[in-house]
Formats: structure tokens, sequence, C-alpha cells
DNA sequence: TACATTTGTGTCGCGAACGATATAATCTTG
DNA sequence: CAAGATTATATCGTTCGCGACACAAATGTA
């Protein structure tokens, strides 16, 4: 039986899931300071860019479903870093607006993006390397996201 | 205040993020089939490449600790699919052996990453850049994989 | 031989992810 | 306007992922 194709190493899903992971756990020690985990930094991002967005923008950003989503902004909302407010105009819909502390916190995780590809940075991997990285990856994101959509409504 | 990276779009982390769980989706249907999760699938995957591995081997093939591991070799043990062994000269070590029914699931497997790569290819997204994103990810990940184990022991 | 240390495995608790499902508000269509 | 479809959000149950911790077996050291 010609199974090499099932070796762990032929994998390209593999390296993908685990630099995932790494990397997340690279982002805790400095995360764990603002208090907060990096699912719920990933909203914060969204909402320093662009404030006051439903939850359903918020989860369309981040390519989260809201059954993800909702709970994880309860937390946020329980550590006073956001708020949320039914809208008037379609009562189904809920806005998602930064507290003062949640906004004060900004400032807090400028240094972050900086301090992470120090950590991850080396002489095999640099800058550039993770910017076609980047970009490669974006393009493909693309592509499985359209995918995913026309198999699963969700 | 120059918040520029900051922006989620600038975030290398994000993408990799999403199609590590996109990809992870991309899975499920065929999985579903053969009744098990993609972190299943990587244990078995290991095991149908070298049978008999204590839990400790197989926890450093897919750099997740052991209690991530043994809950999910527990279920894997009630799906018939494999069965665990305390070593007898070292009391402490339990090695897992696949059943027989996890030895035939493989045969069900064998087909599954050629549809993946299917599935994940597009006019943008060719085989020779998986390939190539491929490499750049294992290069990373043994990077990655050192500094996290010097920094934080497990 | 005693006692501290290390090692291998496992439990506990919490926060994601996500499929399935629920519920209420809005829209569509006859 | 009424009935069905759609939309936005949320809940529930299961599995992961992981830090903290527990515990017994093995090892090292005095």
């Amino acid at each position: 039986m010609d199974d090499s194709k099932l070796k762990l190493s032929k994998q390209v899903c593999f390296p993908i899931y685990s630099v995932s992971r790494l990397i997340t756990k690279a982002y805790r020690p400095y995360l764990e300071e603002l208090g907060i985990t990096y699912p719920q930094y990933l909203v914060l991002l969204v909402l320093w860019e662009k404030d006051n967005l439903t939850v359903n923008e918020i989860s369309k950003k981040l390519l989260l479903n809201t059954n993800t989503i909702s709970p994880l902004l309860k937390r946020l909302e329980k550590l006073d870093l956001i708020q949320r407010k039914r809208s008037s105009e379609d009562e189904r819909s809920v806005f998602v607006q930064l507290t003062d502390k949640g906004k004060q916190l900004k400032a807090q995780a400028l240094p972050i993006p900086e301090k992470l590809i120090a950590d991850l940075e080396s002489e095999k991997i640099q800058i550039e390397d993770m910017e076609k990285l980047k970009n490669m990856l974006c393009e493909w994101l693309s592509v499985i996201q359209h995918k995913c959509e026309s198999s699963t409504k969700n």
C-alpha cells in the first residue's frame, strides 16, 4: 500500500497548525500582562482600528462564527474593556464599543507586535520572509474562505 | 500615536491562525466519515507510520503536551482504535498500540490527503506553492519550537 | 539505605472553536 | 396584512489546548 502521503512530514496542514499554536503561545506572556487572551486581543485589534461595530461585523473580520465571538465578548465585557448595546434601528443587532479602559489598553498593546517579531525572528527566518509568508497565506486565505462559505452556510 | 502596527492586516499571526482553522474545517467532512477529529487524525498518522509508541513520543512528534494528548487518547481508546498498555520495564510509561480497527482505518484514510489538496488548490495557490509554504513553515517551526522549549519547560 | 530530584502520565479548570439548535426581529412574497 | 423565509445573536454540548498541579515510578546523591 502506498502510504507515503499519510506521513506526517508530508502534510501541509501540520506545520500551519503547529506554528499557529506556538505563535499564540509566544504572545501569551505579553498578553498576560494585559490580562487578555490571544482571541480577545484579536477582537480588540479590530475595535482599536474601528470602534462601535456589530457582533456580525467583528465575526466577519476575524472569520469566526458568532457562537465563538459571543461568549468571548461577554468575557471582555466582564473585564470592563467593552460594552454591548442593542441597536435601536434593528433590535437584532448588537453594537460593541470600547470602554475607556478598553481604549487605554491600546497604549499598552502598542509595543507588542515588535516584541513578537523580535522573539520569532532568527537567522533562518527574517522579517522579509515573514512578510512573504504573510502574503502567501493571505492569498490562500481568500481562496479557502470562499470555498468554505460556498460549502457551509452559517 | 503610531498605531499602524496594531492593524489586523499587518499581523503575520492572524492569517496563520485563520488558515489553520479553515484547513481543519476543510478536513472535517472527510474525517467525519471515519468518525474522528483532526487532532485524532494526527495521532493516527503518527501511529500508522510507527506503531507502539509511548504517550511521550507521540506528544513530542505532534508538539502537544501530554495533558492534551492523554484525554485525546482516551477518546481514541473508547472508539476502539487504539489500546494503552503500561510498560513493564518502566511502570511510568504507557505504550499506545493500534487495534485491528485502528489499522484498518488507514486504508480509508489513504485518499484524504489528495482530496484535501484538490479542495484547497486554486489558480492562485498551486501544489508547488503549498510545498514552498510548507518548507518555510517547517523551518520557522524548528526555530520557534526551540525558543519555546528554552523559555518554558514542560 | 534514606531523601531529594526528575520523569511520565494524568486530572482540573478555563477559554476557545464549532456544529446544531433556539429565539426574536426583520424582510419577502403572495 | 399574513405566513414563510431570512438575519442577528446567543445557548448547548463536545473536543481541543494549555497552565497549574498531583502522583507514582525511577534516578541521583549523600
